[in-house]
DNA sequence: CTGAAAGCGCTAACAG
DNA sequence: CTGTTAGCGCTTTCAG
């Protein structure tokens, strides 16, 4: 079903003008006297007159849309991180398309491409736990694509990034439960892959260190997929079973939510006994049981510096060569 | 910083050929030499074109695109039907916008216009709850522009529709607490404007009468913002309080999350003795505490039909006459 | 200040 | 089977 609107021809022919004045009028361009400005302003709101973003897009070559690619929006992080991307995104006029990878690296290739080919002006993202290969990221930037990366980012790319400060996180987190008296602290964390968990795998070690406290291997378990398999976590719940911790610091929202669940629905682990910290933007882990201490991003001001850094490089009329790196404070939220 | 891409044109040129036979064999028009087609098909590959599609909107009056529009991403139901919308869109080949109303009717229109004015192909949208008033969309509709509801859709208005059963899922929800042993069963539920909100009090009805419970008008609290207001679940919380009520029946995920919230920081409530049944989809209930026991949506499903049901009309050579509504059932998931 | 004309990249009659 | 041409709706030189 075809459906029409009215285009600037039509104004033009009404008002017997030509579609340059009346474009020139609608843009409110200078060179365009205030009578006629009125006149066809006037007739267009009566007309509800909506230019054709399509058009426009193609005559600019810009489409003032930006892509997202995130692993789930069904994440407290990543949706409040979109919401902070909107509340930019809209009051600068861009219109956002958010796609999701769950965390498969082709799904993200796929989307990426699709996204620029599609003419977004550019890209916010954080990576799939599976990526290692960013060469084809780096070809698209090289040929002045702008990419703007945040959470999750990638090494050996000149981008602005946008980050939490993963390391303070984690020290904090450990300073937190060795002040409740803890002594054996197990890790579980997300893909070996990620920016986040080295880093925050490094704010682990750290509180151990500051706390005197050793490190032990065999305490940190990885989860490849990041918490989408709850198997994996579990896996993971049952070897650390075997070591008798009496806290532990957990790397991801999912992973916090997955560890509960394979704790509550284990018969080798007394949950009252096991202190847990972990990184969560739930909204609603205060109702979790056991409770838990949960660890904080500034999910929708890591959207909003994110959003606004990208936009500035699109708008850019010179090529970016300096980069910025944003590190934003975690919070930690003790136990109710 | 702009950015260039091959064209069909490039490709002509560098083989020799009109844009059109381009155009003809990258399409596989029939009337195109096999020869020809190759030719063109294994250069494109090589230099790894891409069709601007924005040039092809243009031209074909169709952006392949649909819009999304719900409540909040960060909302398990939403989130959930939004993977359903996407995995048929993407498999049809369409792109998806998604925007949020935050249970505003204002946003909710900008937002619809805002879709439609940007070209998409048609709607899927689930109404806010402020909303009363759609004769906008009733107007767009008639000019042609197909929109699908689903879950929260209105009254008088021709157009397909996809939701739950929430009648059968309200009458479960009481029978289930009834067979709990409970006799005075409150219920907890959104805006008065919704279809869920009357259908969900309806199947409560329905519930009480099938059990031979008398039905009290001042057991029933309405939160005109849906869960998105804490304040007002506190107050509807705290009212209800007064009335010794032995169970309650909520009526959306927020609601309940934010029910458990308040009744935790309400010194009045005895959770222990309140068993709860609440319409969630939240895939981590059974770590709430307290427990409750879930009614689920079948969310991706109910964004699979929607989608479907919309693709199909916004495709249809001939304007639609003959609407579907589509009511999916819900189960019920026990406390653990 | 206004109009005519070209062109963004692509598709589709219409000729040949 | 292929090329020429026009045109989708809009912006923008270039003339006047």
């Amino acid at each position: 079903m075809a459906f029409e609107n009215y285009t600037i021809k039509d104004i033009a022919k009404a008002l017997n003008l030509s579609t340059s004045t009346v474009s020139r009028a609608l843009r409110d361009s200078y060179e365009i006297s205030a009578e006629t400005k009125k006149l066809v302003m006037d007739y267009a709101q009566k007309i509800n007159y909506r230019a054709n973003p399509i058009a426009r897009s193609l005559k600019e070559r810009k489409s003032n849309s930006i892509g997202i690619i995130v692993t789930e929006i069904a994440n407290n992080f990543f949706s409040q991180v979109i919401d902070g991307i909107e509340s930019v995104a809209y009051s600068r006029d861009y219109q956002v398309v958010i796609s999701q990878t769950h965390e498969s690296s082709e799904r993200e290739k796929l989307n990426v491409e699709h996204l620029f080919s599609r003419s977004t002006d550019g890209l916010l993202m954080a990576m799939s736990s599976e990526t290692a290969d960013v060469t084809y990221l780096r070809n698209l930037m090289e040929r002045g694509f702008p990419i703007v990366f945040f959470d999750r980012v990638p090494s050996g790319i000149a981008s602005h990034q946008v980050i939490a400060d993963n390391r303070q996180g984690g020290l904090e987190a450990v300073n937190y439960l060795v002040a409740q008296g803890n002594k054996k602290i197990a890790h579980l964390t997300g893909a070996h892959n990620l920016s986040i968990t080295t880093e925050r795998l490094e704010g682990f070690k750290n509180g151990l260190t500051a706390n005197n406290l050793p490190y032990f291997p065999e305490l940190v378990k990885y989860c490849e997929y990041g918490g989408l398999l709850q198997e994996e976590i579990e896996n993971a719940v049952n070897e650390l079973a075997q070591h008798n911790y009496d806290a532990i610091f957990i790397s991801g929202d999912k992973l916090t939510t997955g560890y509960l669940q394979a704790a509550m629905g284990s018969s080798d682990i007394d949950t009252d006994k096991i202190a847990i910290a972990g990184f969560t933007n739930s909204k609603v882990f205060n109702i979790f049981s056991p409770s838990i201490t949960a660890i904080r991003q500034p999910a929708f001001e890591m959207g909003k510096r994110a959003a606004e850094l990208l936009i500035e490089q699109i708008e850019s009329k010179y090529p970016i060569d300096e980069f910025q790196t944003v590190v934003l404070p975690t919070t930690l939220i003790g136990r109710p």
